[in-house]
DNA sequence: TGTCAATATATTTTCGAAAATCGGCAGAAT
DNA sequence: ATTCTGCCGATTTTCGAAAATATATTGACA
């Protein structure tokens, strides 16, 4: 595995958290599309490393729920559903709802300056990559994750931001499946602003049902582009007879 | 690893499977204490297997914040703290009252049958054998997790009920501690006969409310018996001077 | 005596190969 | 024709040993 520098500059120390992350970032993205199956020898090919850490990685990916593991059958992406988006929505909504109520209620100066650069960043970024097709804008993604963690950063909830991080997460999935099955991106940078707007002035009511509506409209349009790319149709050998 | 049989017969194929849930049991329950060390060595010793399959479990467990692991430092179970309880407390109290909110609304038949069976078997199990010490009752603790389970599992969301059951298994481990603690184990049948009753009735308010005076309840509880038992010392080689 | 560098030991992490398991295929039996 | 049985290749799972990393110890030097 190439040791690849991030952003921050840090560099993960072992070998298993590398493969983690950049698993972790392939599957976000869809460059590991929903129910492809990961087997171990592919991805050691894919990452030139050994077994054993790409094993624990997909473990902690199981955990996470973004890959399924079925015993002594092996490991496949999570597969990508109009029912399981929806539960997740649901449940999206109440978590990011109640933790932007707590950190608007607890936020300090630094919240609200972190706030704000995070909006400020995530404003200058495109959700796409013009140059070759379509393709997800990493850095956008970033910033966007960014910004809605600062939304909510001083929650006070060690357990409700992990909560909300790993649903955020798989939400991202499925935007990234919309943008790549050539939907257009609808612009949400003004959602952002209304939220952020409304956190500052300690809006609560407000800002949650904002950030509602957010997801909703967010999920309306991903549902639609769902039916065509979600499950990839399972192919059974032929024998090669017509 | 001696193929042991579960409650329902089924057996787990894997190794890991058998050692992720073993080992999950040993944390919850407090045979492994908070902050200990969770050498590999020592495990392959303890569940006599080889070391991928503990590394792949500790991997899941430290998705689910049951285990801790510092790079290229190792395992140990997740420490228990005065803070991180209140932080979880906090945040169970959100989601079960979410889940059963929802449960409520939308429970059938079958529901009230299943809650009604867990309540029964419950109420015939004591929290602690008399046996060998004060010693957890592992039956208790499964009836326990069962009928927890049952009031929620008509939420009609798997996304929140696996967070519930995540954040359930994390409190669990507190109370095995308050009881290891030698702390008399506070009778809580009447609260969960309580629950039941408004749960079936339909009365979401007040089941809701009666599951957190049930979470508070424990947890003021739990944060009593804390001091003494959370966090082992760290210990230092003397040199053999006193 | 105290501090620092160098060495030794313990532990984690990773790899490559052996063992176990699954799914498909061929051939026998009904 | 259909069901069953046993084999074969592909894949997962597991082990044991090698490489990498952290921690402890020793000894030199001020």
């Amino acid at each position: 595995m190439t040791f690849v520098q991030q952003h921050d500059g840090a560099i993960e120390p072992t070998v298993n958290a590398q493969v983690f992350r950049q698993l972790r970032i392939d599957i976000v993205t869809c460059g590991l599309m929903p129910n492809e199956r990961l087997r171990v020898e592919s991805l050691r090919e894919r990452y030139g490393v050994g077994g054993s850490p790409i094993r624990e990685a997909l473990m902690r990916l199981e955990a996470e729920g973004l890959v399924i593991l079925e015993q002594n059958k092996g490991f496949r992406v999570s597969p990508a559903s109009r029912e399981h988006l929806l539960d997740l929505m649901k449940t999206r909504v109440e978590i990011e709802g109640l933790a932007l109520r707590w950190s608007i209620e607890k936020g300090g100066v630094d919240w609200e300056a972190n706030l704000l650069a995070a909006y400020h960043r995530l404003s200058h970024q495109k959700k796409t990559v013009r140059g070759s097709g379509n393709e997800v804008n990493l850095v956008w993604f970033k910033e966007h994750r960014n910004f809605h963690s600062a939304l909510t950063a001083a929650c006070g909830s060690q357990h409700l931001m992990g909560i909300r991080e790993n649903l955020f997460a798989q939400a991202e999935r499925y935007v990234a499946l919309s943008i790549i099955s050539k939907c257009p991106p609808r612009n949400d940078d003004s959602e952002h602003e209304q939220m952020m707007r409304a956190a500052l002035t300690r809006n609560a009511g407000r800002a949650v049902q904002l950030m509602t509506d957010h997801i909703g409209r967010t999920n309306e349009r991903v549902v639609k582009t769902l039916g065509a790319a979600a499950q990839p149709i399972k192919l059974r050998r032929m024998n090669g007879k017509p």
